[in-house]
RNA sequence: CGGGGCGUGGCUCAGUCCGGUAGAGCGCUGCGUUCGGGUCGCAGAGGUCCCCGGUUCGAAUCCGGGCGCCCCGACCA
């Protein structure tokens, strides 16, 4: 870095950025071990922040939280075709424990549809046990060949749901309900609207019927999968003799679900409104809403540091998260640095001329148009306003970021020509028409780095309808959106 | 797994070409000063120069081998 005390620019080197704003407003560093990083207690709290909110959304809809073992033998990952050949190359294996070499190795969970599956299977026998419906917060690992801070890290923490039906019908449902909580939790908590729809055959897991996900489009344009959810049909309950009597009597093999959001998604809060001058963390996420600066100036600062104890305190009583820095070694101008790099909202500063004037400075991380950096208000009057101006700039985020992902949409594209220009002269989601076959997804992608998002929901989709394929080979079977992703 | 870069105080790095007392900035500790946008001064602590072997009177530096990490690609959440 030329400047250590800056961030590299966005505009400079996109990746370059992401890595220091990472590392240096202390989300995450990288640990002894090769692709795995440690979350730093800023990074975990955003994630604990998402994790509540998760959960709650998964308990009004009935999921109940169990867990399952880290380890699972490797007889029961390889039983589901697809599955094995999907996840084989990046399995971490244990061969070894307790001094010996071990029967049978287990892998390490890189996620867990057989083990889950095969204790639904000694659980269920009735339609009257079904549905089940689970969650799991865990740990899974992936052996990638390539890692990045929360965007792929060989060892993440997510939240896998599984659940088992009675029907296909209502196991769809489920996938879509699913889809459906995701989606608002990123439009309403982090402020990243994704667009929504199902999967090609080549982009779907391994070992579903159909993959949903929400796609985000990041500030470089690229798109980023943030969030699963996948109908599984009956394939693992086949593998895994999960059957039940149903209410004719006969025996059925159960319908089952998966779907998982990962620590990935704090990546994605990181690349959808961070800015050169550090992260911006939506008020709802943010472990720190509002932090609190005294001026220590004069003889006696204890009544300044009282004073905004005494803020602090009043601001809890609202309901908001705030946090007095008092650290004597920093001057007043370093902490407003730190604190707007690790993307703190709103900050108060209290001086002896405030206490004097009944005022408080309020300063905030994203300065709107036509206003001043900071303003001098009365003390009453910021307390009183401060959770709608929490509200107002956790809104404002998700409207930038919507308006940023629509005016760098293209609909309408239809030569592969147009469409590799498109992505050349930077555009984010290409939409355009799809004949349905993988060929064209490999042509496109050698030509343009760019894959198939997804074939998008049908409110995403454009008003008319694409007739004919991007290659011009044939009619358009579903009008998809290509992307370069990470 | 291909390509590139790098391993030297906590961090970022210089020094390596051309072998000869191990350095700078930041950070850290103490004292003082300052504090409304990255205070300033003085004093101080802190190093098996990634590892193993070789050459040499002498290796951070040269030679051989190994390990690790980061970045760019291919594979993937």
């Amino acid at each position: 870095m030329a400047d250590e005390k800056k961030l590299t620019p966005q505009g400079e080197d996109f990746s370059a950025w992401y890595n220091e704003v990472v590392l240096r407003s202390e989300l995450a560093d990288h640990s002894p071990v090769r692709g795995s990083m440690v979350i730093r207690p800023w990074g975990y709290g955003i994630w604990e922040n998402m994790q509540r909110a998760l959960d709650d959304k998964f308990k009004e809809t009935g999921h109940e939280n169990a867990y399952f073992p880290l380890l699972i033998p490797m007889s029961f990952i390889e039983r589901e075709k697809d599955h094995i050949e999907g996840f084989a190359p990046e399995l971490a294996v244990v061969t070894r424990a307790g001094g010996k070499e071990l029967d049978e190795p287990y892998v390490i969970r890189p996620t867990s549809e057989t083990i889950i599956y095969s204790m639904y299977a000694k659980w269920v026998q009735s339609y009257r046990d079904l549905p089940v419906l689970m969650n799991q917060w865990a740990n899974v690992m992936r052996w990638e060949l390539r890692t990045r801070l929360f965007l792929r890290t060989s060892e993440f923490l997510w939240q896998e749901g599984h659940t088992a039906h009675a029907t296909a019908e209502e196991a769809e449902e489920e996938t879509l309900l699913i889809l459906g909580i995701y989606r608002k939790f990123m439009e309403e908590w982090i402020g990243m609207p994704p667009i929504t729809g199902l999967k090609s055959d080549s982009e779907k897991f391994a070992g579903a019927v159909r993959s949903y996900s929400c796609e985000a489009l990041m500030k470089d344009n690229k798109a980023l999968q943030a969030g699963t959810s996948h109908f599984l049909g009956q394939n693992f309950a086949k593998q895994f003799e999960l059957t039940f009597q149903s209410e004719a009597g006969q025996e059925e093999f159960a319908w089952n679900t998966s779907w998982g959001v990962s620590t990935r998604l704090v990546g994605g809060m990181v690349m959808t409104h961070g800015d050169d001058d550090g992260l911006v963390v939506p008020p709802r996420l943010a472990p720190v809403q509002v932090v609190i600066v005294p001026i220590l100036r004069g003889d006696d600062i204890t009544p300044i540091l009282e004073k905004a104890e005494q803020v602090r305190l009043q601001l809890k009583a609202a309901g908001i998260r705030a946090k007095v820095d008092a650290r004597d070694n920093l001057s007043p101008g370093a902490k407003y640095f730190e604190w707007e790099r690790k993307g703190v909202p709103f900050r108060i500063e209290v001086g002896p001329k405030d206490i004097e004037q009944g005022q408080l400075a309020l300063a905030r991380r994203l300065v709107p148009v036509g206003e001043k950096r900071k303003m001098f208000l009365p003390e009453a009057q910021v307390l009183g306003e401060l959770p709608a101006r929490l509200e107002a700039f956790q809104t404002e985020l998700m409207v930038a970021a919507q308006a940023r992902r629509e005016s760098n949409s293209i609909r309408g594209v239809s030569t592969v020509g147009e469409l590799e220009e498109a992505l050349a002269s930077g555009s984010g989601f290409v939409y355009t028409g799809w004949n349905g076959t993988s060929a064209v997804e490999e042509t496109v992608k050698a030509r343009t780095k760019a894959t198939i998002r997804v074939l998008p929901s049908e409110e995403f989709r454009s008003d008319k309808a694409p007739t004919k394929c991007v290659t011009g080979e044939g009619a358009s079977v579903a009008e998809v959106v290509w992307a370069r992703a990470y």
